[in-house]
DNA sequence: ATAAACCTGACTAAAATAGTCAAGTATCTT
DNA sequence: AAGATACTTGACTATTTTAGTCAGGTTTAT
């Protein structure tokens, strides 16, 4: 089980952009520079996090983004979430009434991975955009 | 992040195997036939079971495989790694003294995701093959 | 002898990932 | 008005990973 890079890229440009958030749009160029991040991907990234109101965009020379709610305010889920990198343990889809063999009963697994699904969001959950902030500043001390 | 099915397999497979182990040594037949996975693919994922001692062999006919352990000894993580389907979370390498940024220093998300990987591997600690089977009777009365 | 079952390594199709590339549009500065 | 900066969009592609398959064994109970 691998994370993917579109979720560790998101993650590091949101927390690159929230620490300069109070004073300028950010440009992703910067961020790109920054965060060693190819600023085509970027792009990608930064579509999906303002189609889903966790940025703002400002365009024209001097534009760039700016977070759309308090750093407080936006966890990890939802950043997540909006470039679709959320956890998926279950295989099983149910709307079809099916599990993940193919037979109507639930595998032997299933429980045990809809609880690791649980236990693994409750983290994300938790965390939001400004303890992660933080605790660079921290760690930069 | 999804997971793999080699690791669902795994599971699925040792939580049918215990449920029989006391008797006889089980075939990978059988468990094919039980749970829907391929032999072919079965034998693979044994093999390495095999390797790491989670399993013993039986062969010839009316062979098959017996829990290596008592199943209240093999967590989670004893499976997971076995079959090579560890979590990693962060992308830098230590042996390298490099960020996953290419940069001498950790990148901005290192701490994050080692806090994650922590987290999910606290969940695979605790869980042993026992609590799977049990959990399994349980829902069956 | 023969059939059941383990054992091994190589091979491959399909999916997911991690980007790149091209052609825009909007806004600020001068 | 011109030029530069920066966002916007969608299509395209190479690489890697996954999820198996396939072919050919070896071992042992009956
Ligand atoms: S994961 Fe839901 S049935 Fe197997
Ligand atoms: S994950 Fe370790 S430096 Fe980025």
């Amino acid at each position: 089980m691998k994370l993917s890079s579109k979720g560790r890229y998101a993650v590091m440009a949101l927390v690159d952009l929230a620490r300069f958030n109070e004073i300028n749009p950010v440009s992703l160029r910067d961020i790109s520079l920054r965060q060693g991040i190819s600023l085509d991907y970027l792009e990608q990234i930064f579509s999906k996090l303002r189609k889903n109101e966790i940025v703002q965009s400002v365009r024209g020379t001097q534009g760039g983004y700016v977070l759309n709610k308090k750093a407080r305010e936006i966890k990890l889920t939802n950043i997540l979430d909006a470039v679709d990198e959320k956890v998926k343990t279950v295989q099983c889809k149910k709307e079809l009434k099916k599990g993940c063999n193919g037979k109507p009963t639930k595998c032997l697994t299933h429980n045990l991975w809809d609880e690791l699904e649980t236990h693994i969001n409750n983290f994300f959950d938790k965390k939001s955009l400004e303890d992660l902030v933080q605790d660079n500043l921290d760690r930069r001390v």
